[in-house]
This record gives structure tokens, C-alpha cells and sequence, in this order.
DNA sequence: CGTCGCTTTGATCATGATCAAGGGATGTGG
DNA sequence: CCACATCCCTTGATCATGATCAAAGCGACG
């Protein structure tokens, strides 16, 4: 057993799902944080048609992706959490397709970035590319489970439960709780619901006895009756068990 | 057992509009088609819960990869055409996570597939490895654009452009046509919406004079107009530029 | 010839959008 | 310290979109 550095960060908490993480691996892909942007919040992380040299992994905080609609509404196409990659238009020589905007202000424990090139940095370069590969796959699966958040039933009711999973994935103090990023408009906008309606399923939901949400913090109080009634299953964040 | 190498397939045709792929590996890729299996028109390509050896592509045909809701919906979360990844938890030791099904009957030029594996000899291993990735990026796009269609304006109609698109760039007999793999109760469950609702909106459609299917096949007449109706932007399919 | 799978259409009902108004917290300038 | 502005949440009333229930047409095929 050696010195220990911190032994979870989100990044090395959610590839640990789905690969085994050599010890020097883990203490190389922490060594991430240090590169750092400073982006405010509402600010733009990445703007649409830019061309960016490498790959961004978001650390800390939260950011989304999305188009505006030519009637002027606005669609989440993605809700990125500590640990995701946002871009990976840098391993390509591409412009970036959508820009992404911060949802919470930077700064010293604020939203961190670190580049796919350094993560293959330190780590041989092949098993650095199937960490990058691996987080593209959490992708897919995400992308697939949302249609599950917006077609399936309960419509909408399992996205709380979406967030949670991920959150507890790279690490919550409380297995219940977790700090709600977004506003209820922008609930809607993922979803495609309106902003009434989501706040009268919060409601009906926090009358239920199922979930509230106060100053910022959800709190889910009967976890199994919620995905019972968003017809929601965790199976897809299982981890893959990748041969060492 | 034809002896001519075919220049286009579908993989090769999807593969070059995001890597400069060398006239040898186009060979290679296209030889892929000589691992085949049998599989019948709505049967299981893959079991869920099963485990798989290899990754699998679809090389020919089209299959869903779909849930079904505890109240006995069923709901697609994917739509695989001719060039998509099927499964890549072969590429891990773990079990599928859904079953896919079939479309199209199977037979000599019928639904085919291809291992990554196989992608991956006859190309230097990690070039190999990165012709999947693009591959999962593909999909990756593709299912962020799925919000589109779901969430999106224009509720569903933007469905056959998404799939005309996607049809263009693994090469189509004509530009505006092209054969309708689902029927209009799966178009239903990839949408969300109810059977007769889809039979609704495609009659209003062919009363526009916008779009037209008859006898499975699909014929796009004003694909400006409709692009506009449903707020379809076919960026997210432009092509990666990778440095060769 | 009858069954089956797919499409078509109608009538009614419910979910969720839209429009509208107000409330509470936080912040900012006078 | 107050006026006021802004952002976000809350709630009500009405309206439209799409679900549900029901029935029938229509090929294909054994």
C-alpha cells in the first residue's frame, strides 16, 4: 500500500465503472485537474464552428448542449456532469457542431476541464485512447436511456432519477440528495415539456411524498416508487468489466 | 463469392466521410462481408443478457434495438441501417444490455454482419481501434439528433429525414426515395406516438404533397419544405476531417 | 377462402401547451 | 434603506395536440 493520493476524483470514479484503473493511472488522470479554464457561468465553453485542438473532459460542475429551434424554443441536446467528455471534435480536425455553456461559474471549485490528449498522456497511448473510447460509450448509453426520459412513460419523472444515477456513479455525500443544476425551464427544454407543466409534476411529485426540491437541492424520498413510476431502470449505467 | 472488390459499401461509404481511408483498407473492409449469419426477419440478432465475443456491425438490412414499458409499450432506442455498430459490449466482457431484432429477412443479400475483430485485422490494431471509435461517434450524433426528432418541432416529421439522410451517405439509388424498413406502428414506438397518430400526420403529408410511401417505399418530394416543417438540419451528419 | 399483418379513418377523451398573473428571493443603484 | 429590476418558481383558465377506443379495408399468403 502506497502514499494515496486522492483516490476519487468523478473522472477516475466513473472510468473505474467500466475499466480497471492501474494505481498510476488513477493518480495520473487526478493530475487532470490542473488544467484549468476559467468560464463563468452562462458563459460559452465551446462555440458552435470553432475548431478546438483537443478533446475536453468536464471535471467539475455542469454544462449543456443545445440548438434553438427556428420558432425560438430551446432544446437541450445534452446535459454533461463531472467525469463526460463534451467535445471530441479536437481528436478530429472538425468544428465543433453545437456550442456548450456552462451552468455553473468557474473558479477555484468551480467547472474544471482537461484535455483527451492529456489523458493519453502518462498512460501508453492505446490504453489512452480506450479511456476516451470507454467515456464515448457512457455516451451512447446516455443518449440511448434519454429517449427513455422523453418517450417512455411517466414522461419526465424519470430525469431526476437520471441525474441521481449519474451523480452517485462519480460520488454523492448523501445517496439520496444531490445538488439540482438546473432551473425548471431548462427541465423543459430537456424534456420538451413547458415550463408550467414542469413545475406541476414537481408539484404533484413533492405532494406525493416522492421528491422535493428546495433551494436547489433535490431529494428523492422513495426511490423505488419513482422508478416504478418512471418505468426507470439503472441498467444501463451498469459497468462494463473491461479484462484489466 | 463475387471476385470483384465492390469500391462501395455501405461501411466504406459511411467510413470515408469521416476517415481518409487507405485504397487497401477499403479492400479489407469490404471482404468483411464474407462473415456472415442467418437471421430471420424479426428474430434476435442479439439476446439481452447474453455475452458476445466480438462487436458486431451491420453490414446489410436494417434492426431495432428496442425496451419494452412495463405497461406493455414498446419503445425503439435505436434504429441500426447498413454501416451502424450493432453491439460493442464484445469489445468488453459484458453482457448485451437489449436485444436487437431483425428487420429484414435474411438470405444472400440479406441482413449481414461483421465483427470489429475482423475490422480490426488487415489494419494496424490501433487504426483499427479508431475506425470503431468513429463508428460509436457516429452514433453518438446520431442519438443526440434523435432528441431532435422526439423533443423537436414538428413532431416526428423530421423521422424520414433523419433516415433519408442517413440512407444519402451509405449510398441511395435515387435521392429522394428510398425503401421504408419500419411499419408505421414501429415508427409509432420509435416516435412515441400513437399508430393512428403517425397514419395522421404521413396523410397530411401526402395531401401537402410533401411526402409520399407506397408499397414500403418512401418518396420525399419537397425536401426544403419539410426540412423546414420539422426543423431539420442534417449538420450533425457532416462529415469528421481526419487527418489521414 | 379465411387469416394475419398493416393501414386507414372516425369519435371521444386526456394530457400537456399556452396565456396570464402574481409571488418571493436576490441584487443593484439612487 | 428603499425603489425597482430580475430571475425563478407558482398557480389558474382555456385551448390544442395527440391518445384511446373502435371498426373496417386491403393485400399477401397458406
Amino acid at each position: 500500500m502506497t502514499a494515496k493520493p486522492r483516490v476519487a476524483t468523478p473522472l477516475t470514479r466513473k472510468l473505474s465503472r467500466v475499466v480497471t484503473l492501474a494505481p498510476g493511472e488513477i493518480g495520473t488522470l487526478n493530475n487532470l485537474q490542473s488544467t484549468t479554464r476559467i468560464i463563468r457561468r452562462n458563459r460559452e465553453i465551446i462555440t458552435k464552428g470553432r475548431k478546438y485542438d483537443t478533446v475536453f473532459i468536464l471535471i467539475d460542475g455542469a454544462s449543456i448542449r443545445c440548438r434553438i429551434l427556428h420558432d425560438g424554443r430551446r432544446q437541450l441536446l445534452n446535459i454533461a456532469l463531472p467525469g463526460d467528455l463534451i467535445v471530441v471534435s479536437g481528436a478530429f480536425s472538425e468544428r465543433a457542431l453545437y456550442s456548450i455553456t456552462a451552468l455553473s461559474d468557474c473558479g477555484p471549485s468551480g467547472t474544471l476541464f482537461a484535455t483527451a490528449q492529456s489523458v493519453r498522456q502518462g498512460t501508453e497511448a492505446r490504453r489512452g485512447d480506450l479511456l476516451v473510447f470507454c467515456l464515448r460509450n457512457c455516451d451512447v448509453r446516455r443518449a440511448s436511456d434519454r429517449c427513455r426520459a422523453t418517450i417512455g412513460a411517466g414522461t419526465g419523472r424519470g430525469f431526476l432519477l437520471e441525474l441521481l444515477t449519474r451523480l452517485q456513479v462519480i460520488g454523492l455525500p448523501d445517496e439520496r440528495s444531490f445538488r439540482m443544476p438546473l432551473t425548471q425551464e431548462l427541465m423543459g427544454d430537456a424534456l420538451g415539456l413547458s415550463l408550467p407543466h414542469v413545475n406541476r409534476t414537481l408539484r404533484q411529485l413533492r405532494d406525493d411524498e416522492l421528491v422535493s426540491i428546495q433551494e436547489h437541492v433535490a431529494i428523492i424520498n422513495d426511490v423505488e416508487a419513482l422508478s416504478a413510476l418512471a418505468d426507470f431502470s439503472r441498467s444501463y449505467l451498469e459497468p462494463f468489466c473491461l479484462p484489466a
